[in-house]
DNA sequence: ATGTCCAAAATCGTATACGTTTCGAGCTTA
DNA sequence: TAAGCTCGAAACGTATACGATTTTGGACAT
């Protein structure tokens, strides 16, 4: 949705590739990764994997290793139900800040488009094409959103548990078939959400558009559970949370 | 508090001497920042330079540019008051998570002993070391809570915000002499508010330790206000704040 | 079998060279 | 005067070399 096509810099193929390595499993969490890796599979020279590995790891998909080197990092269950309480957080305040602000209605009227397709959208659910259709209205709304709150440090802190491959709104929505009833019944209070966040915001209803906004994000956590359920691993979720 | 004295690497020594550029003001707010300046200024070569440039962008010292290079990133107060806010909201997460969970009482009796030495040096509130030792133990005081609720997330996600000038919960309590009466005030309200975070926490109040823990970080704001009062300007912050 | 130690191999930090892109001062032109 | 243009200088992306550090695998002792 934002990213058109990335530069085709030696430096974004090898993010980009290592990206895909990550997410795909082919690198499992706790796996090392060095920089002759980089080289040799993206051919790139040392300076742009250097760069990558560097990058990834602020994005958080790698950790500094204590003495050199990186390794992918591994996240737990317990780290994704939390990062999606995070952004619920983060997400409340912007649409308090949005409700409270007066929001243009140009924008107002954009939000509202986008629901209306996303009615639509939920009302058939079939074809494969309405998958996608689905996530790119959704990514929109919560663009919109955003938008509406006229916030730097909350699009920059949005912007970075987006970047995580749990963060998205769209996070678990895209893995699974959206015709599955119980999958059609959050998708529907996704929706009456996105309704009730856009009205409360018209109307200035900031308390109202916070606690909606916040709760909003469990739906991502629904669809995980239901993910867990078809007992679909996750490559980049490591099992046993130890610990206290 | 956390980091005693870093790797003596070139890269480093780039980072922190251009992290003190940019904090005392050197290079103002919007400030054209090249690897050449690195590179002379530091006698380091353009790698670590490039290395020190990146990560000052993630954390939030510097933007990338549209087309190439850097630039200072200018905050403004807005920006200030909401990343204060926001520090809040995760702050008030992890009291809750720790209320919830049950913390050791090893590190309740760590909280306890910091909240006890705290009400000394709140009671005393003279000497110039008192200034430091306060922003050492409040520092301490907020590491624990973090540790209290376990969670990796919300530590990333404070570690990011505390990498900011005003993301501390000391951000602007280090400008103020703290002999002032209106600082004493803030001051004593922020210590009841400790000792009432850590009493919510032992009882397993979690709604309260919540609500404490992020009103709690409004104590900054309230500094940066009697800051303000004083008309001591700070260097990264940019006047006006326009838009909409 | 298990643990320790060491040297070779791998990896890393840094400097630097080369070709390409971006920037900005001065010039032209309307 | 203001807008556009040109071209040299500055900055950037990338590749690569060199010494320093870390990792690894196996010899040796326990």
């Amino acid at each position: 949705m934002t990213d058109s096509e990335e530069n085709q810099s030696q430096t974004m193929m090898a993010v980009l590739g290592l990206r895909g390595l990550i997410i795909d499993g082919t690198l499992a969490p706790g796996a090392r990764v060095a920089e002759p890796l980089i080289v040799e599979r993206f051919n790139v020279s040392r300076t742009p994997a250097r760069a990558a590995l560097s990058q990834l790891a602020e994005e958080g998909l790698l950790t500094r290793r204590k003495t050199s080197g990186y390794e992918v990092k591994a996240y737990t269950e317990k780290d994704v139900y939390q990062a999606i309480e995070m952004r619920g957080l983060l997400e409340g305040m912007a649409a308090r800040i949005a409700a409270e602000n007066d929001v243009s209605p140009g924008l107002l009227g954009k939000m509202n488009a986008v629901v209306e397709q996303l009615d639509d959208v939920v009302a058939r659910l079939s074809s494969d094409s309405e998958q996608t259709e689905y996530v790119h209205l959704n990514n929109q709304f919560h663009k919109l959103l955003l938008e509406a709150s006229d916030s730097d440090m909350l699009t920059m802190s949005l912007d970075r548990m987006r970047a995580l491959p749990f963060g998205s709104p769209n996070a678990f929505v895209e893995s699974l078939s959206l015709n599955h009833v119980a999958v059609k019944r959050v998708l529907i209070m996704a929706q009456e959400q996105h309704r009730a966040i856009v009205e409360s915001i018209r109307y200035g209803h900031g308390a109202r558009a916070e606690a909606l906004a916040r709760e909003h994000s469990f739906c991502a956590a629904r669809y995980l559970n239901l993910l867990r359920a078809k007992d679909e691993p996750i490559p980049w979720i490591a099992r046993p949370s130890k610990r206290a």
